[in-house]
DNA sequence: ATGATATGAATGAAGG
DNA sequence: CCTTCATTCATATCAT
């Protein structure tokens, strides 16, 4: 490999095809029928619930609500909160070095209320336990 | 994505130049005395010198000589070379078929465990030690 | 206008 | 957790 090391600036928005498989952002073939809307939602719920590091149960719990929508794995619910949560944080710490002209830069402020009601997944009330550490890029 | 945010996309993306300007393919009008001359001729010049995967700072430092030339994000640098890389690779890839056959085929084991830091989690059943070692990103 | 090509952007998957 | 690869989408320009 090179081996620069380093270098690394990603944004992470509207979630993708999680159960794409190989599908990696682009987005769902128009053939599709609508099963990675619930997936999203629930994930980017889940998410903003406070969520950061699901534990094996609640990725269990999560792959077998998920399932329902389309073929889904606890892997891939496993790298989903992986990469959203290091992208999210990644964006926030590189953000651009524009020293010319800044406008209309999107920042996206971080909703992390804990509002969890539309969500299809029924924990015993559980979220909050694996998120303790949880930190906000202030 | 979905199509459900095609729209959003058009805001987002915006696909043209690395500037995130207009063009986008074409190579850059050659004759034209855009920006993007040089914009690409540093990029080039600096990816032909062997940088492949800049670091953080790198990209602060081309993105800030880049913005003379223009709006330019350290995000664009970075896609920038990401985009490269790959697309030699994947140029590359085609190419190989001198000699009718072709190896580095994709191979995607359909392994239900996965191996992450030090801990084996096994989607096939139950991970196994998922995230048990919580350590502060911050 | 349509097709082909090129490039930026985004994300899933995997390695370390 | 951090870094990198691979794949796909969306759009712009060029070629027909």
């Amino acid at each position: 490999m090179d081996d620069w090391v380093s270098g690394f600036y990603v944004k992470a928005a509207a979630a993708g095809g999680i159960r794409g498989g190989g599908n990696g952002g682009g987005g769902t073939k128009c053939g599709e029928v609508e099963p990675d809307r619930g997936t999203s939602e629930v994930l980017t719920d889940l998410f903003r619930s406070g969520l950061r590091t699901p534990s094996t149960d609640q990725i269990q719990r999560i792959s077998t609500q998920l399932s329902l929508y389309g073929k889904i794995e606890s892997k891939n619910v496993f790298y989903w909160f992986q990469n959203h949560k290091a992208r999210e944080r990644q964006k926030r710490r590189k953000v651009s070095a524009d020293g010319g002209d800044r406008r209309g830069k999107i920042i996206r402020p971080d909703e992390d209320k804990i509002v969890l009601a539309n969500s299809i997944i029924d924990f015993g009330g559980v979220i909050d336990k694996a998120d303790y550490h949880n930190q906000e890029e202030g």
